[in-house]
DNA sequence: ACTTTGACTATAA
DNA sequence: GTTATAGCCAAAG
C-alpha cells in the first residue's frame, strides 16, 4: 500500500500514538478521523497492521467493552493479553479491568 | 463493476 | 441485565 493517504495509515498513526499502560477502543479512533461510524475499517486497518512497515501496537486497540475481541487475531491469541500485562494493565477473561479508566480517546486526550 | 467481508457500535426487544 | 438486529464504510475477492 502507499505510505500515508490510506484510511490505514491514519489508523496506524493514532494506534502508535496511543501511550503505553493505554488502551483505546476503534469507535474512538475512527471518530478520532472523522469517519465516526467506521470503526470497523479501523478493526480492518488492524488486520492489515501486520503488513505495515512499522509496528502497530493493535493490542492496545480493543473494542468499547474493554474486550479483547481482535486477540484472536493475533501471532498467537495470548500475545495480546501478554503485551497488555507487560504494561501493567490487568486482564481478566480477555476483559480489561478498569478499562474505563485507562481507556485513551484520542479526540480527547490530543484535542487539549 | 459488483459482491462479500470485517479485530464494531448503537439501538431495539 | 442480556440478546438480536441494523447501520456503517472502506478494502479485498
Amino acid at each position: 500500500m502507499d505510505n500515508n493517504d490510506s484510511f490505514y495509515a491514519k489508523v496506524y498513526d493514532v494506534v502508535r500514538l496511543v501511550p503505553s499502560g493505554r488502551v483505546t477502543t476503534y469507535g474512538a479512533i475512527a471518530r478520532y478521523l472523522g469517519s465516526g461510524r467506521s470503526a470497523r475499517l479501523v478493526g480492518w486497518a488492524m488486520n492489515n497492521a501486520h503488513t505495515c512497515d512499522q509496528p502497530v501496537p493493535a493490542h492496545r486497540v480493543i473494542n468499547r467493552n474493554g474486550l479483547l475481541t481482535g486477540k484472536h487475531h493475533f501471532e498467537t491469541p495470548d500475545r495480546m493479553q501478554r503485551l497488555l500485562e507487560q504494561e501493567g494493565i490487568v486482564v481478566e477473561d480477555d476483559q480489561v479491568q478498569d478499562f474505563d479508566r485507562l481507556l485513551w480517546d484520542p479526540s480527547i486526550e490530543l484535542e487539549l
